[in-house]
DNA sequence: CCTGGGGCCTCACGCGGCGTGAGGGTCAAG
DNA sequence: CTTGACCCTCACGCCGCGTGAGGCCCCAGG
């Protein structure tokens, strides 16, 4: 004879309200009714519950679930496959989390403090509701270009402007230590490689010490960037692939 | 001179019109203002930006982000702290659930359905915003004693009637094998103590089959239970405990 | 038999946490 | 001086329920 509202709802560890509100809108309605009028649910009523339960759980909206639910190509093992993936990726971003939230703890003991991206990274690119083929398709393909694409294609011209604004101020910080005779291999010109490396990190993809050498390779061989040193001051270009390599090799 | 709304925004993947919601119900406003009433968030504005959506994920109300933040007594190590264990927490739940998932799929392969309290046992309990102390004083002097009063609680008059009915049934079962002359270390009675245990595990709190051993051992020293034993059948409490032992060394 | 208490029902309003314009000022680039 | 991308402040709307109000059902106890 199924079981009542009420106690499906301690069973389930929500409230009534909630049970008519799924009824209300249609995402799970129960199979009987009695002669009174009372919800009767049966146990499928019961396992269509636990699904609800688990979706809404990991963030899917009512509307969501129903498409999903409802969705005839698939099967309960479907679901349960589904459902054990996206948890496992919910655990994971919430491993990084704690990981996040450790180094944030170290970084306060060694009285180190974090740039914004650095404290938000965690943050920025999740979005736990995506079916694997959106996933797939945002970061199938990811190498550093593709990130740099996607991240300034929101970019304002703001933005744009705090940008070259960040990056002309690194130019003439490595102008200067040429122009005083700092050696490249230096700390000072060390710490300004950083600062660029830095400042590609903020803005366009995570740019790794191997991936940084790589850039200050192509300074110097791709002319279009060659000249942006050169048209500073004569050798700048060959200067920073020195402090570039420097800096990488003090933090390898 | 600060970070626009737009920037922080796009930096924390929130958007503006969330950050212009914190300001105004004066959970995070921005320290400083342009001449023009741009608002400015400062680096300890993004402290506390990053702060509050670690507890808004955690499943933190505004209000209640707001006051955990605003206590005076509590560091950011401490908060720090907190996060991380929250976060183990909510992973280790999540954890749970995944097995669970993971159960039902082996269920579903095995042809077996699951009974309503294992299915939505994983939901049950759960309460992943209480602070330390609530969770202690919740469950920190958890005895079986504590959890059975903390479920009996919440039970209705149709609970209750469902709970004597299901009692009776197992103590019939009892007396009947008792009059029968089947051994208590037998099968037939060994599973009637079986059905005895699930009984309480389903209505009061999880009884182990140590826990269970005690039980038939109080049923036959404490008079109060023993009489309700006894008044059935002469002897019938000690039967009761020899089953429940027999049915735990099955298990052990 | 009837009364009381705990369910259950259907409205229907409210609240938290924003989304989404509308209407208008600001400010650097062209 | 204009244009466009920001920014501002209202203010209304949506989702996912919470929280009664008013009334029916049902069964144990008197």
């Amino acid at each position: 004879m199924g079981y009542s509202v009420g106690q499906v709802a301690r069973f389930a560890g929500v409230t009534v309200r909630t049970l008519h509100h799924y009824d209300e809108i249609g995402l799970l309605t129960p199979s009987e009714r009695s002669a009174a009028g009372y919800r009767r649910y049966t146990e499928p009523d019961l396992d269509r519950l636990q699904q609800v339960l688990f979706y809404r759980e990991l963030g899917f909206s009512l509307e969501e679930i129903a498409v999903v639910l409802d969705d005839p190509g698939a099967d309960p093992l479907t679901h349960l496959r589904r459902q054990h993936e996206l948890l496992r990726r919910r655990i994971g971003r919430l491993e990084e989390m704690a990981a996040a939230v450790q180094r944030a703890m170290e970084a306060r003991k060694m009285g180190i403090s974090l740039t914004p991206e650095e404290r938000f990274e965690v943050f920025g690119d999740f979005d736990p509701d995506r079916y694997a083929e959106e996933v797939e398709e945002r970061w199938g393909g990811t190498d550093a270009f593709e990130q740099s694409r996607h991240r300034t294609a929101r970019y304002t011209k703001d933005d744009w402007r705090a940008i070259t604004a960040e990056a002309g101020e690194v130019l003439e910080a490595f102008a200067a230590a040429f122009a005083e005779g700092v050696p490249a291999d230096g700390e000072r010109a060390m710490d300004v490689a950083e600062r660029h490396r830095a400042h590609i990190t903020r803005w366009f993809y995570d740019c790794t010490y191997e991936i940084h050498k790589g850039l200050g390779e192509m300074y110097v061989a791709d002319p279009r960037f060659a000249a942006n040193y050169e048209r500073v001051a004569e050798g700048l270009s060959g200067y920073v692939r020195d402090a570039v390599h420097a800096n990488a090799a003090r933090h390898a």
